[in-house]
DNA sequence: TAGTGGTCTAGACCACAAA
DNA sequence: TTGTGGTCTAGACCACTAA
C-alpha cells in the first residue's frame, strides 16, 4: 500500500522549483482545499514574508499569479481576499475534470480503461510536433458524474519528458498534478479543436448512449511554460450531459 | 481644426500614471504602430532601463503585462520578441462569420431567414438580463460556406439600444459593424455555452443534413465596453463541416 | 565567454481604508 | 493614526543561448 504524504506547508530552498512558484502552489492548494473560504482574507504580505522567510517581491510574485488566475483579489488598504468561485471566473482556464465537476455540483468519478506506453500514431505525433513512432505515455479514462458516464478522455504524453509516469494509478490522481509535482512540468496553455460528432459503436457502449448520438469532441494540445507541446488529449463528452462554457474578449 | 500630437517617446515622473504602466503603453503603441514588427527583438531589459531611466523591476513589470497580453514573448539567454499575430493568438477573439470563413479559405454566403421585432422569450430575457416581453430585434440567417449550408445563426438584440436596426438588409452586411458604426456600440466580450445536440427536423431541413445528425450549438451573450449585455446569439453549426478553435491559458 | 532573461533580496515611500 | 497593498530602487546571483 502507499500512503500519500500530506502536502507540506513550507518552501524548500533546495528544490529546483522557484520559491515564488512553490508559494503559489501552496497558497492555491489552501484555497482549493477550502482552508481559506471565498471572501476570507489571506495573510497580509508582511505575514507571508515572515511566515515563509521570503522577500516581499517574491511573495507578491506568487500573489500576482493568483490574481491573474482570478483566485484572489487585492484591496489596497484592506488586504488580500479569496475570490468568489463563479463559473465565469475561470471560463478560459484549463481546469481538471475534478474541479470542473465540483463547480457543476456533481460528484466526479473515474475508471481507468487503459494505461500503457506506445509508439505515437501519425496524427498525435503531428499535433505534438514529434516523430511518428516516438514513445507516448497513453492513459484512457472514463469519467463519471454522479455515477453516470460523462466523458471519455484519452491522454497522450510525450514520454521523453516524464519517464515512469504510467507507473501510477490515475483513478484518483490528477495527471496534471503529477506532472507538476513529480516532474516539474507546468502546463500553462492549450489549443483546442471542438466538434460535434456522432458516437461510434465503441464510444456509445462506454458512455451508455445510442450509436450516432451527438458527442462533443475536444482535441487539446497542452504546452509547458517553455512552449513545448507535452500532451495530446482527446475527449468525448456526452452531448446530453455536458455543456462547455467559455469566454471571448476583443 | 485639431492637430494630434505625436505620441511621446518618454516617461513622465510628474504624471499620476505609474511608470511601469506608462512604459507598457509606450511599448504597446510601438508594436501596434508597427515600429517593431513580429519576431523583431525588443530592446533588452538593460537597454530599457538605460533609455527610460527606470529600474529593472519597473521595466519587467511593464513587460509582464505585455507577456500576459500575448504581445511579446521572452526567451532566456536570447531576448524579448514581438509575438506573431497568428491565427492562434486570436483564437479567443470574437470574429465575424465572414472573417471566420476567409481564414478557413472558404467562400462565405448568407441568406436571411427572418428579420423582425418581437417580445423577448423567457430564456433570452434571462440571458440578456432584461424583462421577458421587452422588445428584441431578431435576425435569423443561414450561413453558407462554398455555397453549402454551414450554420444557422439566430441573433437577438436588445432593441432599446439600437432602434431601427432591423430596417437594413443583413444578407451582405455585418450586424456587428452596423452596431459599431451606426449606434456606437462596441462589443468587447462574450460568454458562450457550447453543446453537441441532435438536429431537429427543422434544422436538418435548413442545413441539409439528416434528422438527429450532430450539430455544434453555441449560445453567446455579447457585452458592450460598458459591460451591458446587448446580444443573445444562438448558432447551430453542422458537425461534419465545422470545427471550433480555441485557446486556454492558466 | 559574453549577454540575455529568471529569480531573489532588503529596503523605501506612497495611497488608501478603517478605526 | 495604523496597517494594508501599490510602486519603485539598486543591487545580486543564476540558467540559458549563442558566438
Amino acid at each position: 500500500m502507499h500512503t500519500s504524504m500530506p502536502p507540506q506547508d513550507s518552501i524548500s530552498r533546495a528544490s529546483k522549483v522557484p520559491l515564488y512558484y512553490q508559494l503559489y502552489l501552496l497558497l492555491r492548494r489552501k484555497i482549493r482545499d477550502g482552508v481559506w473560504q471565498p471572501e476570507d482574507m489571506l495573510p497580509t504580505e508582511a505575514e507571508l514574508v515572515e511566515r515563509y522567510d521570503l522577500s516581499r517581491s517574491t511573495v507578491r510574485q506568487a500573489l500576482d499569479i493568483m490574481v491573474n488566475d482570478g483566485l484572489i483579489h487585492r484591496r489596497r488598504g484592506r488586504g488580500t481576499f479569496v475570490a468568489k468561485p463563479t463559473i465565469e471566473q475561470s471560463l478560459t482556464r484549463i481546469i481538471s475534470f475534478w474541479e470542473d465537476m465540483q463547480r457543476r455540483g456533481m460528484k466526479p468519478g473515474t475508471k481507468v480503461i487503459s494505461s500503457e506506453i506506445l509508439p505515437a500514431p501519425e496524427d498525435v505525433a503531428e499535433a505534438l510536433d514529434i516523430e511518428a513512432g516516438e514513445e507516448l505515455a497513453s492513459l484512457e479514462r472514463l469519467r463519471l458524474a454522479d455515477d453516470e458516464p460523462m466523458s471519455i478522455e484519452h491522454s497522450h504524453l510525450v514520454h521523453h519528458y516524464c519517464r515512469g509516469i504510467m507507473k501510477n494509478d490515475y483513478a484518483n490522481q490528477s495527471l496534471r498534478q503529477m506532472l507538476e509535482e513529480e516532474y516539474g512540468i507546468r502546463i500553462v496553455s492549450a489549443k483546442e479543436k471542438i466538434r460535434a460528432v456522432p458516437a461510434t459503436k465503441n464510444l456509445a457502449n462506454l458512455l451508455d448512449v445510442d450509436v450516432k448520438d451527438p458527442l462533443l469532441q475536444i482535441e487539446r494540445v497542452s504546452y509547458t511554460d517553455r512552449d513545448i507541446p507535452i500532451e495530446f488529449l482527446r475527449i468525448y463528452h456526452r452531448g446530453d450531459r455536458y455543456t462547455l462554457y467559455t469566454e471571448r474578449k476583443d
